[in-house]
Formats: structure tokens, sequence, C-alpha cells
DNA sequence: AATTGTCCATACGGTACCGTACGCTCTATC
DNA sequence: GATAGAGCGTACGGTACCGTATGGACAATT
């Protein structure tokens, strides 16, 4: 499925939003995925957030199961296209892209985004579907960073076992709750990330 | 493994296990946070695993987060030890020491402890008190790791920033789907963990 | 002005829970 | 063998959901 953005129908100035369509729902779904998970991600929460019932929901939806498939298709899309962003250098400027990645997926100020990894991922641990979904986008993940270090002349081996680094430890860092007033933390970060891509 | 066993209360050998006490819940409660997580662990789902009512849980606690604090006492108290004893090496065996760690705490044979793991820090995401623990059990990993590294020369800094990126990995690497089927995984878990600890 | 389709509200039956009240049955103890 | 309490079953009311049926409200079209 594509991003299916339906043209507004042509009420661009008027009422800002008095009608909802299926992207608003997805869009809205994800920010309750992010800080309730995918069990938080009722269908009457989701309308009452709204200010509609779920009158609308269901002229929109097939059932909630139709939503959380259009959530994930969305989640996919949206990640393949942000590493291939991400994780693309200009030559010669591999290096510095790859500490690209890992402030990027690691950053205190994406606490949406690094939410939304985690409660796609807790999501995948009891839903098969999902784990493939999450599968897919991993490895092209390791994938693109992989090819940034094969650039820098490093072997294939080391290039993935590199990348399978970098990614274990943003997503193993967002997961974890040690002291992040300690005015050292940035310092620990550039410590571990030059450890990461260094020599 | 946490592994308290209580001695049992004198019917040894008759019937196995007629009658329930608290800590038989607490570690049904666990297998069912291990696989479905805090949101699928219900006081009528738990009785049914036990074949028996929930009757007999409102015996043993007050309500259902009664049992929520419980399990979660519970696994701080595991954690804790078992940090202490896989983090505890004999004098010149300290690399060694790390080397375990990383490995017991990333390896695909403890599942059942990661699941654990992973469920918990879930919960975490949404519950402050919860947070609050994770956040404890956190800081002593990485004050025991924190002091291998420096009993083998480094200095205070380096070692904060490598106990960090061994958590950070080992937690990361059990989120990550990735081929664990490849061949070369256990090379490169060998490599990265080399790179952490080495020189 | 009547019509059609889009979007939503209301009302309903059904399920899966939570927690309580109360009653039953064992077991140990005297 | 009566008694007391520990452990559990049964039954109930309440809540929060899901999904359906049906009937507006409103816009655009004719």
């Amino acid at each position: 499925m594509t991003t299916e953005r339906k043209a507004p129908p042509s009420r661009t100035a008027k009422t800002p939003r008095t009608q909802l369509d299926r992207n608003d729902w997805i869009e809205g779904a994800i920010e309750v995925l992010a800080d309730q998970g995918v069990a938080g991600l009722r269908v009457e929460v989701l309308a009452k957030n709204f200010g509609v019932t779920k009158g609308s929901f269901y002229w929109h939806f097939k059932d909630r199961q139709d939503l959380l498939t259009a959530v994930l298709q969305l989640w996919k899309e949206g990640r393949l296209r942000d590493i291939e962003k991400q994780a693309t250098a200009e030559p010669g400027k591999e290096l510095e892209q790859i500490h690209h990645v890992i402030d990027v997926y690691s950053a205190v100020r994406n606490r949406k985004g690094i939410s939304i990894e985690l409660a796609v991922r807790d999501w995948a641990r009891h839903d098969a579907v999902v784990n493939v979904v999450v599968e897919e986008v991993d490895a092209y993940r390791l994938e693109c960073t992989r090819k940034l270090f094969l650039t820098l002349g490093l072997s294939d081996d080391e290039a993935q076992a590199r990348s399978i680094l970098v990614f274990a430890y943003v997503f193993g860092h967002s997961l974890m709750s040690y002291d992040r007033n300690n005015p050292k933390v940035s310092e620990f970060k550039r410590w571990i990330a030059e450890r990461i891509t260094g020599r």
C-alpha cells in the first residue's frame, strides 16, 4: 500500500478540520501508540481523543485490526524512507554520516520517534506479522549502515558486525534507564560512538 | 535466577500441589508476564492457567495491583542478586567475567530471562513506579560492571562509558530482529564483545 | 427543491475483565 | 466428632471495550 493521501475535498481554508479521513485516524493512532503501546490503542479511546464517536471510526475502517495494519504499514514506509535519508552520505563523508545515524536514533530530542520504535518492537513480540515487518526494517537499516562501513574500507564481516552494534546500541540505549541527568552523559555518548565507528 | 523456593508445607509426596500459596501465584504471573506483557497479566486468565477460579486469587492478594507490586519486587531482588553473582570475578579474571556478563545477558538460550526483562522495561515505560525500580536495577548493574573495568585499569569515565555500552548493547540486541539463522551471528557477537571490552 | 453520498451519532448486544459477598469443603486441632 | 480457619467456588454488579444497525446532518450534485 502506498500513503494513500486523498486530496483534501476542496475545503482547504474554511473549516480547518471538521471531517476526519483515514489518514487522520492513522496518525492519531500512532500518537496513542507512542505513549500507550498497542494495548492502549482502543477504538473508543481514539475516538474520544478526536472528539467524535466510534461511529466515525467504523466508517473509515473495517475493524480495529484494519487500523493496526494501516499503522504498521505507515510505520514501515516511514522507517524505510528515514533510514535511507539518514544513511545517505556524500562521498567522503561516510564516517560523519554514521555518527549522524547514531546521534539521530539515540537522541533524547527524538523522544516521540523512540517511543514509537519501542512500542512497535514490543508489539512485534506478541504478533508474528508485526515481527516480520520489524525484521524487514531492521534488515534494511543494517544494510544501509553496512554500506557506509564498507565504503570506509572495512571488510564485509566487520561492516556487518559494526552495523549490528550501531543499532543494538541505539535501541538498547533508549531502552535503558540510567541517570540521564548526569552531566557526563553526552561525553559518554561521544566516547561510545567513537568506539563503535573508530579504528 | 531468583529461585527462592519455599519449603513445601509438609505435604511433600502426597498431593503434589493441591493448594496454591502467594509465591506460586507470583511465579505464575512472571511466566505470563514473559510472553504476554503486563497487559496480558489478568487475574482471571492467571487463575485459569492454574485451573482455579479468581476466588483463590483474591484470598492471597488484595487486588491486581497487589500482585503486580509483588512481581516487581521479586524481579528486582532477583536481578540485583543475579548481577552481583554474574559480575563477581576472581582477581585476575575480570576481563573473562565481563565477557561472561555480555554472553549471559545476550544469550539466545536465555530467552525467558530476556522476555521478562523486555516485558518489565515496557511496563516501566507506562508506570513511573516501575520505572524507578528499573533505574535502580540498571544503576546497580552499571556499577558492578564499572568496577570490573576499573580493576582492569581503565579511567572512571571510560569504565562508565563501557558499562553503558555493555548493557545498551545486550538489551538492544535482544530487542532487534535480524537474521538469527545467519551462521556468522556468533562470529559477529564475538567481534562486538571484543570491541566493547578490548583495548 | 429533491436527491445522493459522505461522515458521524445513537443505541444496542456481546465479551472480557475487575472486585465483592457469601457459601462450601477440606484440614488441623482440641 | 465438633470447631475454627484456610483455601477455593459461585454468583453478582460494574466497567470498558468491540462491532453492528440504523438514522440523522450536511455537502455537493442534479
